[in-house]
DNA sequence: ACATGAATATTGGAT
DNA sequence: ATCCAATTTTCATGT
């Protein structure tokens, strides 16, 4: 798995080492070292000398980690050129994209460490809990919405975006579902208002609409009322206090 | 920076040195590992075995980095718990957080390196060209959009969002700007319509309404002229053809 | 290539 | 603590 490693290599040993291994199949790169950061595209940024793991995968995708938060300090999805050279007697990693134009260089000034991993690919990976998922389970069962549904349509497109989940209810009035797999907020009651104008518009009829989410903001709710929609509670996973539910999968001991 | 390392550690020295360097200060360990990775929370996941690097930062947050992609396959923003643990003579690391409850559980089938690294707090780090930084441009400089324009107010809170410049044109009619540091959408149109109807409602005025970005997709141009709306490119960073327009910081060679 | 919308979004700021 | 909105959002998906 660790192919290749050199402990604080000078200028060129990094320059060399890079070399060899950013062509490699399936390799993971890694620095860590001082270094500046510049970032010009989207939007353009500089980060001052500072210590720094710079990690670039085989797919050319570039990510610059500081010493908090998930998120990098840079990075650069996809990137199709990548490119080290020595300028100045200084190690400089160039990674380019196009389409949007951007680039990131890295100046590295003092370099305590670079290797090279080789990641065989994981096998499998399962997600459970989407929204997809929710739809799928609301659309085949929509009593946990409510009682006496009939679902006409999933995910129809309108001219001002797409009702998740489209039905009428046991009156036979039409219902709009705008579903959300965490906390529903105000922009999610304001699509579904959005929604419900429009069928109102098109069909002529009365039109119900229905957030429906495990839970609401207090604002939204209000906004909700105000607009005459509605809320209904729905969980995007089983309860996790009820264990037999997924019986193995959810049981972490 | 390199703090300590271990190449292809068992269980137990892996639990060892594990246990010395995640308390330290400010210290970012990496584990590079075949793993199986299990993630409950806001959704639910399983990975199955497959090499990955862990990285975890002295803040709490986890990440596992597959040989692709800037996402991490897992992760974990600014955990309270992180607890590792030898369970039937394997390595265990268990990241847990409260508010939103979830858990990352990691076991490591086979090691082939950890290290503990020390990162120096960087010194500085300047970003341009977000979408505040042009409305404090707009705003001092409110031609860019449209001669003889008077901001009335930034920023402006309605019951249906904040209006994001709210000024009057030449001709003393209202105008309310949406804007966008990218290329503006169909929601981006919505939102403008949203505060342009209320805004008319609450002042009984006719009321203009603009998209502000640098390019709107063909959908939201078509959605905005039958709404009778309008669009006006600006540009969140200073042309890049024009090199004199930020000496130094945009002349990457 | 373009457009849309979800995401375990993350993160910072305001209330 | 809650809520909102930006983000170099990234990413998958459909057209």
């Amino acid at each position: 798995m660790v192919h290749d490693q050199l402990l604080a290599p000078d200028a060129h040993a990094l320059v060399a080492f890079l070399d060899e291994h950013l062509g490699e199949g399936l390799c993971l790169v890694q620095i860590v070292a001082e270094c500046e950061v510049v970032y010009v595209g989207r939007a353009a940024s500089v980060a001052d000398a500072g210590d720094f793991v710079v990690m670039l995968k085989a797919d050319g995708s570039l990510q610059v980690h500081g010493y908090k938060g998930v998120k990098p300090v840079n990075w650069q999805p996809q990137a199709d050129h990548v490119v080290v050279a020595l300028d100045e007697g200084q190690a400089v990693l160039t990674v380019e994209r196009r389409s949007p134009e951007e680039m990131v260089r890295i100046v590295f000034l003092e370099t305590a460490l670079v290797q090279a991993l080789h990641l065989r690919e994981g096998s499998g990976f399962v997600l459970m809990g989407s929204e997809a998922e929710m739809q799928r389970a609301l659309a085949s069962a929509p009593g946990l919405i409510e009682d006496g549904l009939t679902v006409l349509d999933v995910e129809l497109p309108t001219d001002v975006g797409g009702i998740d989940l489209f039905a009428r209810d046991a009156a036979g009035v039409l219902l709009v579902v705008e579903l959300k797999r965490a906390k529903a907020t105000q922009e999610a009651v304001h699509q579904l208002a959005r929604y419900v104008g429009r069928v109102r518009e098109v069909t002529g009829e009365p039109v119900r609409g229905v957030v429906a989410a495990p839970a609401v903001t207090k604002p939204a709710l209000a906004a909700l009322a105000r607009l005459g929609l509605e809320f209904r509670e729905v969980t995007a996973l089983p309860d996790m206090e009820a264990p037999s539910a997924q019986p193995g999968l959810f049981a972490v001991p």
